[in-house]
DNA sequence: CGCGACGTTGATTTGCCTCAACGATTGTGG
DNA sequence: CCACAATCGTTGAGGCAAATCAACGTCGCG
């Protein structure tokens, strides 16, 4: 059961097996179906949750109601509000599974302990932020200066297998176009 | 000469002052003059800059020659590629001044000895990415759901004095939108 | 079977870009 | 100290990418 994760982990630092026993006594194993909400905009998020197994969507709901997607979560992928967690503030993100999903999570007196006690943390903690905040930034860039289909063909390039287990509409509102015009991309390009 | 970034750094972890006097040894002071390059996309990113004076940009060049903003630091920010800087590899962001300026610098290697020497900075480092990444993350959630003349008030209303240090189609550039179509904006707006 | 979720297609509209021309200001070399 | 070039902002005409609105087809599922 922890396998995955300690193979996640590894990457990063180096573990003794207390560390590391450690570590997974502080997790909490949760098992969800499909279309269920971990996260409400309003609630405060008081988890990070490594996903097992399963999909999961992380999105925002604008002041006009639309949805904003901002990830698309797989197997080996963390999921969070990540400003919420760690101010302990309301949260502004929804969370849902898109598929039944199998999760661990952590809770926020359980990370500081886990700080405090196990220090090398901070440094994988760091690393992840670090690789999320580069792909946002990329994800920034292209929306300012890349038209909508070369958005589309590049995020299936660098997600292959997220079309097929992601709806089309949800797909168009992590690029920022409406369904309909992805839809019209989709059949431009496939005439080519 | 350290009394700002010491105050900056003592908001978030508390150092002794043997451990302040060794961050201060493996800080480097630079001063430059406005429309200094400090890094261009190609070379390597070996240093983070914190900025004590002055003004300084972060930007892309797309394909097509187009700069896009992504950071516009005045006094007390931090400025880098942090991809190039963390992975050691070429940096495909610019930095350039915008006004005379003092910066204090650390190398990659200083600040790996850092952090082996006083693990408590992989906390400030990982607080000031996660809050670099909030950032990042509303610009994004903005530039796909707000028109743009609203993302041009909240940018005034968040950051005030940048506009008066930064000229107005560098801040186009960070919006997203042509020089021309934000000079409308500005006219439209105050028309009201 | 009928309903809701999802995708497609077409007509129309609009937000923003492009291109071009023109002031105003700054700065720089002669 | 002037002349001239850059740099910067403004304004207008025309065009295009993408949104909106509306109708329709299809599938999975209670």
């Amino acid at each position: 059961m922890y396998q995955q994760i300690d193979t996640y982990v590894n990457k990063c630092i180096s573990l003794s097996k207390e560390e590391l026993e450690y570590f997974h006594s502080l997790l909490q194993y949760k098992k969800v179906k499909r279309k269920s909400f971990l996260l409400r905009a309003g609630e405060k998020c008081d988890f990070e949750a490594y996903l097992v197994k399963g999909c999961a969507r992380v999105y925002y709901i604008d002041e006009n109601g639309f949805e904003v997607d901002l990830l698309f979560a797989v197997e080996d992928w963390w999921i969070s509000d990540l400003a919420s967690f760690s101010q302990q503030k309301p949260a502004t993100l929804f969370i849902e599974t898109i598929e039944d999903s199998e999760l661990l999570l952590i809770d926020y007196k359980s990370k500081e302990a886990l700080f405090k006690k196990v220090p090398k943390f901070e440094r994988l903690f760091r690393l992840m932020i670090q690789k999320a905040y580069e792909t946002m930034m990329d994800r920034l860039i292209a929306n300012i200066s890349k038209p909508a289909p070369q958005r589309y063909q590049d995020f299936v390039k660098k997600y292959p297998t997220i079309p097929q287990r992601v709806p089309q509409h949800l797909i168009a509102a992590y690029l920022g176009v409406s369904p309909e015009f992805l839809s019209k991309i989709r059949t431009r390009l496939s005439k080519t």
